[in-house]
DNA sequence: AGTAATGCATAAAATATTTATGTATATTTG
DNA sequence: CAAATATACATAAATATTTTATGCATTACT
């Protein structure tokens, strides 16, 4: 039995916190700056970060512009007002997400009937 | 764009540490507690729940007894001497995932480099 | 008697990720 | 300078997980 990766479902989560945060990314500094916070612990895959920016960009949560760096073309992602806004539910959602969790582990924490 | 859930990947997790708590519990009363403990914010769905009961029963993780309640079998679950080793392991890796989520989320919260 | 709750389970469809692969340019290093 | 590594995008197949839908049967409530 293969362990379950407990990141599932929070990709596009970390990667509009990220947005959030430097204005404006391309996909191959998201996953170095996933590596370097995290430590290396959590390593993002292209095979499912682009996915999901195609999916935020269909949103519009992201809106995307190209620069040339050299002979190559790098793709920047920048959020929306629209993705801003979801952003901000998104990380309520993760807010809730941890407060639950924390009462599921640990009985103390529970809160109040 | 429906938004992913970010619970994905933590059933296993939560039906670990409840079994840890409650020494044996049934698949019904899992999905009742959950829902009192998280007021109900998460509701562990039967198609979810039920595959994956047999999956760590597969692995060995828990073993099952059955009871008759009036004329109805009530199917127990509890943990194996490997499946709490396995628990252990699950929580600390959803200590790691809120850390990092932490880091990832509120940026004064990094760790020191 | 009919509805809701208890209790198990599976299957189809939807969703998400990993792994593998592909293409191309740029930089570092022996 | 050639080879290896890093940068940078992308997609497809395989895998994993969950939601939604359905089914069966018993028990409690109204």
């Amino acid at each position: 039995m293969k362990t379950t990766n407990i990141y599932t479902g929070s990709l596009s989560t970390i990667v509009m916190k990220l947005l959030n945060e430097h204005d404006s990314m391309y996909g191959y500094q998201i996953v170095k700056r996933v590596i370097e916070i995290t430590h290396g612990e959590l390593q993002i895959t292209e095979g499912a970060l682009y996915p999901c920016l195609h999916k935020l960009e269909a949103a519009g949560f992201v809106e995307v512009s190209y620069a040339m760096i050299g002979r190559r073309t790098r793709k920047y992602y920048k959020l929306t007002e629209k993705g801003t806004r979801e952003t901000v539910k998104k990380l309520a959602e993760l807010e809730r997400y941890i407060q639950n969790m924390r009462a599921l582990i640990h009985p103390k924490f529970r809160q109040a009937e």
